[in-house]
DNA sequence: GCAAGGCAGATAGCGTCACTATCCATAAAA
DNA sequence: TTTTATGGATAGTGACGCTATCTGCCTTGC
């Protein structure tokens, strides 16, 4: 297919098709001519990928080539690769290192030892956390604290039944793009379901008052 | 205190603070002359706030004015302006409506009501959802879908646990807070905890094949 | 009392990001 | 044979979140 039909199966407009090209968020079509390219189903399906790691999962342009490449990577029998992708989705920011953050630091480890949880050093989580639950203590919203337990055990269930139901598929290469996806998208429903719950505790909470 | 030394105990550098001054996402100083205000530690609070939202939640500067404004306003009394707070946090996308879209929509309004949810259909949440899930469905990821029960149940607990715990303060303009801040840095907490744990577990699910 | 520096407020500028528009030579479609 | 579409290159756009500069005034240290 050629690029408007590319186009109108993806809904995304050329100008942004031709763009991700250049960025390397899709491949390059298979070339006929000087100026004419075929596309298969293997670039509606790169380019709906690559939207909704934008646009749904709110990643840069150069993250989501970054997980797309280690998504599609031929090394991706070495295990790790999903990992990695993983990490190519957190964005790296720059923290500000007061008393807070190094406790911030100290309380993230040992979350993660008392948990028993096996993470690199290097998984970025690591540092978001630390850098929210520091925004926290800098806002002296020291009860929050006592809901960690809970969110811990909460994201261990979650986990748990994510990659159960995903090793049910077969072949790597699909298990590594519904890593992906499921982190970025997984994300937002996660956010969206936590506000309509509270909303409805809340709505609970004060009518009983 | 002057400029200075708000800028010293806040961190953020003088000419953002006059930019958040000027944005209204700080309040005016008192002021002593045509050019000398004085700040107090509210300001300070406020400033330490706006940072939060902005820096770690990802509010635009103009959902966190919103959320600020809503959050110190006098008919806070008025119980729904703290839900009217929640609202501000989401900001508005545009959706493509086609055929995955309505059935999504479908699938959010089940999922309320068979969990019981009191939600209004205001609640920007629900749209955000049902472009997620409509996201999932057009990239063919359909074995996600058994896992909504499971993420709608965790939901549940973590919101009972939040709505108990920030029950416990006193005054209404503590609780509104705790509401703003919990819910724009709970996001990020929450992710974090689901990328760390989704390492353990696959480790060790890789580890035992 | 007086120079040096800080301050409020206004205005303009900057850098990044994610597109979007234009142009050209060529190729396909009507 | 017009007309439209295409790939590739290059340049432009608009939003956003700051950042820099300027002006007239005030405070501070000597």
């Amino acid at each position: 297919m050629r690029i408007a039909e590319l186009s109108r199966r993806t809904g995304v407009p050329i100008p942004t098709i031709k763009y991700y090209l250049r960025e390397g968020l899709v491949p390059a079509g298979e070339r006929t001519g000087p100026n004419q390219a075929q596309y298969g189903e293997a670039h509606v399906k790169r380019l709906k990928l690559a939207r909704a790691l934008v646009e749904v999962g709110g990643l840069s342009i150069a993250s989501a080539r970054e997980a797309l490449r280690l998504m599609f990577s031929a090394g991706l029998s070495e295990l790790d690769t999903i990992g990695k992708a993983q990490y190519a989705m957190t964005p790296a920011r720059e923290y500000m290192e007061d008393e807070a953050w190094d406790e911030a630091v100290a309380e993230v480890d040992e979350l993660i030892a008392k948990r028993g949880w096996r993470v690199k050093p290097a998984n970025p989580a690591r540092r978001t956390l630390a850098d929210a639950l520091a925004t926290l203590r800098r806002l002296d919203q020291d009860d929050y604290f006592e809901l960690l337990d809970s969110y811990a055990e909460t994201a261990e269930r979650l986990a748990a039944d994510e990659i159960e139901t995903v090793a049910r598929r077969g072949d790597l290469d699909s298990v590594a793009e519904a890593v992906v996806v499921w982190t970025a998208v997984g994300d937002t429903v996660l956010a969206s379901l936590r506000r309509l719950a509270q909303e409805d505790k809340s709505t609970r909470l004060l009518e009983g008052s």
